[in-house]
RNA sequence: GUGGUCGUAGCUCAGUUGGUUAGAGCGCCAGGUUGUGGCCCUGGAGGUCGGGGGUUCAAUCCCCCUCGAUCACCCCA
């Protein structure tokens, strides 16, 4: 009889963490640490949280992201049922887009200002960095063109790493110019590789067909050096755009972000428009990119909206984050650890152990105690394992006596303290 | 989907040019200390050496197949 496992690119959190092929998965404590550094950083920002389902109509991922992208084409887990097709979400802007549209949010004025902290599902194969159940924090900010959003948004996601301690990362970006910009790039870039086709890969041949843009981003040393005498794409930009870009610059330089202009940067989902950008950390291996993002005007159009909603936003790996922190030796936080752990002298008094831990959690302490009738010495070690900051040592005549002992596990100093006094002391030096 | 690498205890890994009961460290359990943890010492549990087939007197080791893991390409977080 086999055992089960977790599906291929899933993984399991534990509480004290484990290594998994050269990956290590941290342990819950880490992943806390991280969410709740999000949720700090985000409330700076004036973000206010969004939760929308893991399911989405496959139709609102197709149009949103694109049918041609490799996202839609072959990495959703997709299924049908009735007469309605599922997605398990591979992203949340569009998600959101959606969830801003249906409850009709900007009736709420202003510019919205909304972050999420969630799993995301790509039926890629998984590699190292890359997972097919993974997580993703993101800040969507809906309603405004100022180029101040795109600028917050990039500053935003950097400052939840700041946050965390770290600091080794680039951050490239590039503008995409408006919707008219892109099609007669494409053609510029078709002129121009259309002639030495015969140099290209076979992925980039078929490129050419589908979305020649991509071709930019290739790691072909040959195709690289085709590249450097391709046109650029700033250069076919709308007068607005370039402005719009030249503004982002001025306010990330104001605030002393710096960032390298990459005019080869575009990203592998449509709907982005103007701004992108991405940061990655060189301690990641192949899967380098920590967080992404852009701006997509055009998102809310392609997904049934009579009025453009303009928009930004960036969304991060929290697997990757994880990593490098790891890497950068950031990732050690502590778990949570029991304020007490009850040791049963000879297993006596079972129901009174019980009733006290009972009373001590009333009042609102954290109570741990063996539940396997262990030795003294192995309740000891226990405690000593939970990292417990007091034990109460408990034996037939102490209990009688209605004193136990207590004891300090950080100097391993110990008094006697009577039952009724016991919440009272240990939740005193609670620090 | 395509390539490379690797499968020995819960974890990290030794090992056998094919030869009796397959090892270590960590972890776990117990004892040394009959009411006291961390350090130390001693002992113990735990493995169909990924699975199937073949070669051989004999396979964990050699060959074939298969399954799984992993890294990379592609793409992205």
């Amino acid at each position: 009889m086999n055992q089960f496992k977790s599906i291929p690119g899933t993984f399991d959190v534990l509480p004290r963490g484990y290594t998994s092929g050269s990956d290590v998965i941290a342990p819950v404590s880490v992943w806390r640490h991280v969410e709740e550094a999000v949720r700090r950083v985000m409330v700076r920002y004036g973000a206010e949280e969004i939760r929308t389902p893991i399911l989405e109509p496959t139709e609102l991922i197709a149009r949103g992201i694109g049918q041609s992208t490799d996202i839609v084409s072959k990495e959703m887990f997709a299924f049908e049922r009735g007469s309605t097709n599922y997605v398990l979400r591979p992203e949340v802007t569009a998600p959101v887009m959606r969830a801003f549209l249906q409850h009709n949010l900007a009736q709420q004025g202003g510019t919205q200002r909304l972050f999420y902290i969630g799993p995301c599902f790509r039926a890629e194969r998984p590699q190292k960095g890359r997972y097919r159940q993974f997580h993703q924090f993101g800040l969507e900010i809906i309603g405004s063109e100022d180029a101040r959003s795109d600028a917050e948004t990039i500053t935003c996601a950097l400052d939840v790493y700041l946050e965390l301690g770290l600091r080794e990362f680039t951050v490239r970006i590039n503008s995409l110019g408006d919707r008219d910009s892109r099609p007669k790039y494409k053609q510029a870039l078709l002129d121009y590789f259309l002639p030495l086709s015969d140099q290209l890969s076979e992925v980039s041949r078929n490129r050419l067909d589908t979305n020649p843009l991509r071709i930019l981003d290739t790691k072909n040393e040959r195709e690289r050096e085709l590249l450097k005498g391709a046109p650029i794409l700033l250069d076919f930009i709308d007068d607005e755009s370039r402005q719009h870009y030249d503004s982002v610059k001025e306010h990330l330089t104001e605030v002393g972000v710096s960032f390298v202009e990459d005019p080869f940067l575009v990203r592998g989902l449509d709907y982005y428009s103007r701004t992108t950008f991405e940061i990655e950390s060189a301690v990641l291996g192949a899967q380098s990119a920590l967080a992404g993002g852009g701006r997509y005007d055009m998102l809310s159009s392609e997904v049934g909206s009579k009025k453009i909603v303009p928009a930004v936003g960036f969304a991060a790996g929290i697997e990757r984050l994880i990593m490098a922190l790891n890497a950068a030796g950031k990732a050690d936080v502590d778990s949570d650890c029991p304020d007490a752990f009850i040791v049963s002298v000879d297993n006596v008094a079972p129901g009174w152990i019980f009733s006290t831990a009972k009373s001590l959690r009333d009042s609102g302490l954290s109570i741990c105690y063996d539940l396997q009738g262990r030795s003294m010495k192995a309740q000891m070690r226990e405690a000593n394992r939970q990292n417990a900051r007091y034990v109460v040592i408990a034996g037939e005549e102490d209990i009688t006596s209605g004193v136990v002992q207590l004891k300090d596990m950080s100097d391993g100093s110990q008094e006697e303290v009577s039952i009724e006094l016991l919440s009272k002391t240990i939740g005193a030096s609670q620090s």
